[in-house]
DNA sequence: GAGTTTGAAACT
DNA sequence: CAGTTTCAAACTC
């Protein structure tokens, strides 16, 4: 079940995207008339290639299914604000609408690459699309009725009967999509057999009563449309193959600050048991929570997503760089954007929860756009409590959504030498999130103590804005957070990307996994995405109290680690392994020669010369990572992964080319991972293949080797405790007198007796003036003698004892 | 520990 | 893409 705060709701940045299976970047149109969703073209971002995109997907969806998504989103909006839809995975559209304007959104009905711009005659407004596949149906928005109608056919009915809801009937149900006005009424994408009164919101009915389904949300003070689907035919097929998940999220309306908002997120539950063509569409009803004031009345917001789609960025920059291992979490930071015009003000939504992925969200000030910051000023004075929200997918899919840049909500740790602050984050490992409007858990956030997602067994601390953005952030009214904890072991953490300035203009400079984000509204303050593997460096620093489990030895400088898999090694199993410390004398650690580098890691204890790759050096790392994605977008995915289908479970993504080696030493890399070539290998003279005799001595040689390591180790630990245990009972504090060894019976009364005899022997030498030689021998065999006595005495007494126990 | 070998990464 | 150079790890002595 997913909960989301209406406050959170109408903070979110524009979105938060899964880079893999993230296209081009959609752009929003400053001007406020003009949003387009086509495709950056500024920002071309390197992207993971498990699954290509084609080039005109603007979804951030996974391929795998982004055929199968419906989401639709809508959001109120202030007078003159911006309605942005988004279909699924195809094609996020966004709508720049003024009072009276009427805008016919007019998808590409074939399912080629297309960007379709529509233009309002009379206000100038257009609607751009691009790479519409799915929307075939087409639409209308009427921003002069406050109505968006997603059907040509009811959308004429509608003209033709002048006002009122326009609906749409899909196999027995409407879809209902109003606009919001100068009157503050939020914009309705609704289903059917409930009211449909235009400028109101309304909930939904019972959604598993309903199949395939629209949902819309609608957001005060600002407007968000997600991805509006259709199939050709006017048939939501690619709702019915999914399962819907509804979240419902109570929320005061920030335009009216009066009516709360319930808000209803549905989100599309991945079915990979249907079809797209299956009817069936499961509906897991989401849970109201609502802040509601006691008396107010309700509106109810519905969010209709894809559960396996990703964030679709509507407007803003959006920059997406590659993951490197498709993290599942992933972890926002807000960051400052180099845009920061004050009229962008279309926001998407970041309804997002991949399958298998975590999205923390940072909410980051806007101050910039209008309509933001009216929407931030109502919520400030009518929402202060940090939520806690648990948004579960199916199982253990969560969103985390925290803004960071509320300073009474989140303590900022300043790393010297660093500009970044970080904020400390939590790996939640339980799904024991819940939509708590405000508990013990938040109240922390608000009183500036670290944000604690969870007790998780990973803490993390996350770099939320450099260091001179912090009076940016300062001006940011806001005063919520919603946290939502997930059952991921992955992460992905964003991390400000400001500070580095030169490189600002390209951020695929930033590392693998990284995705920008720019803030809602257009506000300098964007957002960055990276892997959180890279940001366990800063859990490290002396600045940041950590209560990690995850083994990482205690580092006392910057110069930390942070870790990526490892070779076909999951994260846990890298952690648990110590990594070897490199010596790189002339790459400068930013160079894949460079093991730390090349695992995505800091360099943390090594034996390296001129070191760049730690935090005091980012902006060359940065980019180095860059120029090595530039040159190999793989380049820091783990070089053994799993081969195909029939074939061993791992095997080297690229292959060896030893010569000499024979591919049965180190050398070779994987040999090195204890795999076997493959056939991709382009090694000559090969003898690291299963039949190998050369290969099975090897083995047997290392197992032996590894038995004598073993019982080596064995054995030092076995005499280690021996000792210990002599030393402990030959304590000369015993209780017992039979374990006494001589020299304890060396006592006081003992010691001076035997420098008496000493100095007799030496007061004889004299008397009869033997030589010094004489006298030192007579001294010594005299101490000799004593030390008899002595050990004389022990034995005996040794013996009486023994005597008198029995 | 110094020197050599090796192959991946980087470069041309 | 192929050949060469650079680099750091693996290896040998």
């Amino acid at each position: 079940m997913d909960v989301v705060s209406p406050e959170v709701n109408s903070l979110l940045p524009d979105e938060i995207m899964d880079t893999e299976a993230m296209g081009d970047l959609p752009h929003s149109q400053p001007d406020g008339t003009t949003v387009q969703s086509e495709p950056s073209d500024d920002t071309p971002v390197p992207m993971e290639t498990d699954t290509p995109m084609a080039s005109e997907n603007l979804s951030l969806c996974s391929n795998a299914i982004s055929t199968d998504h419906i989401q639709a989103l809508a959001t109120s909006m202030a007078s003159g604000s911006t309605l942005s839809i988004s279909s699924g995975s195809q094609l996020p559209i966004s709508i720049s609408s003024t009072p009276a304007s009427l805008l016919n959104l007019k998808p590409a009905m074939a399912p080629s690459i297309a960007t379709t711009k529509t233009t309002d005659s009379l206000t100038g407004t257009s609607i751009s699309t691009s790479g519409l596949q799915k929307l075939t149906a087409p639409f209308t928005i009427s921003a002069a009725n406050h109505q968006i109608i997603l059907n040509k056919v009811a959308s004429e009915a509608a003209k033709s009967a002048g006002t009122g809801p326009q609906v749409i009937k899909q196999e027995g149900q409407k879809l209902l999509v109003t606009a919001i006005g100068k009157s503050g009424q939020p914009i309705v994408l609704q289903l059917p057999h409930t009211c449909n009164k235009p400028g109101i919101s309304q909930t939904l009915g019972d959604p598993k009563s309903q199949a395939p389904q629209f949902k819309v949300v609608t957001i005060g003070g600002r407007s968000e449309l997600k991805p509006v689907m259709g199939s050709v035919g006017n048939h939501l097929t690619t709702l019915q193959a999914q399962q819907l998940k509804t979240v419902q999220i109570a929320k005061k309306n920030p335009t009216s600050s009066a009516a709360p908002i319930k808000f209803i997120i549905t989100k599309t539950v991945n079915s990979k048991g249907l079809s797209p063509q299956t009817s069936v569409t499961p509906v897991i009803a989401g849970r109201v929570l609502t802040q509601n004031s006691p008396g107010m009345p309700q509106r109810t917001i519905t969010l209709s997503e894809p559960h396996n789609t990703n964030i679709h960025s509507i407007t803003g920059k959006k920059i997406a760089i590659s993951p490197l291992k498709s993290p599942s979490k992933v972890t926002v930071v807000s960051v400052a954007s180099p845009n920061s015009n004050a009229s962008q003000k279309s926001v998407s939504l970041p309804v997002n929860v991949a399958l298998g992925q975590q999205i923390l969200t940072v909410q980051q000030s806007t101050s910039a756009s209008p309509v933001k910051m009216a929407t931030c000023q109502n919520t400030t004075q009518n929402i202060k409590s940090v939520q806690s929200v648990a948004v579960g997918g199916v199982g253990s899919q969560f969103k985390t959504i925290i803004p960071l840049s509320t300073q009474p909500n989140v303590q900022q740790i300043q790393v010297p030498g660093s500009r970044f602050h970080y904020v400390r984050l939590v790996t939640a490992t339980t799904t024991s999130s819940t939509g708590q409007p405000s508990g013990p858990s938040t109240s922390s956030i608000q009183t500036a103590k670290p944000m604690v997602v969870s007790t998780g067994a990973v803490r993390m601390s996350v770099p939320i804005v450099p260091a001179q953005t912090i009076k940016q952030m300062a001006q940011k009214p806001l005063t919520s957070a919603t946290v939502v904890t997930t059952t991921q072991t992955q992460q992905r953490l964003i991390m400000p990307a400001t500070p580095l300035p030169q490189i600002q203009p390209n951020f695929t400079n930033l590392p693998p996994g990284t995705v920008l984000a720019p803030a809602p509204g257009g506000g300098n303050m964007g957002y960055a995405v990276v892997p959180a593997q890279y940001v366990t460096q800063l859990q490290q620093t002396p600045f940041v109290t950590l209560a990690s489990s995850s083994g990482y030895p205690a580092s006392t400088g910057i110069q930390t680690q942070a870790r990526l898999p490892l070779n076909g090694l999951s994260t846990a199993e890298s952690t648990s392994r110590p990594r070897k410390p490199c010596n790189c004398t002339k790459s400068q650690c930013l160079k894949l020669y460079c093991d730390c580098f090349a695992n995505g890691e800091f360099c943390n204890n090594c034996n390296c010369n001129n070191c760049f790759n730690n935090l005091e050096h980012e902006t060359e790392r940065l980019k180095a990572i860059k120029t090595c994605l530039d040159r190999n977008p793989e380049a820091f995915k783990p070089k053994i992964g799993k081969g195909k289908e029939g074939e061993s479970d791992r095997r080297h993504s690229k292959g060896c080319n030893c010569k000499r080696s024979g591919c049965l030493k180190n050398y070779c890399e994987c040999y090195e991972a204890k795999i076997m070539c493959s056939s991709i290998c382009k090694c000559i003279g090969c003898k690291n293949f299963e039949e190998s005799p050369e290969r099975k001595t090897l083995m047997h040689l290392a197992d032996a080797a590894e038995v004598r390591v073993q019982q080596q180790t064995a054995a030092k630990t076995k005499l280690s405790s021996q000792i210990s245990d002599l030393l402990m009972r030959t304590t000369p504090v015993m209780s017992s007198g039979s374990g006494r060894l001589p020299f304890t019976f060396v006592t006081k009364e003992v010691l001076e007796a035997t420098c008496e005899c000493l100095l007799e022997q030496a007061k004889k030498a004299e008397q009869n003036h033997q030589p010094q030689v004489e006298a030192e021998r007579m001294i010594l065999e005299e101490f000799g003698h004593c030390l008899m006595r002595i050990i004389s005495s022990a034995g005996k007494a040794k013996v009486d004892c023994a005597s008198i126990n029995c």
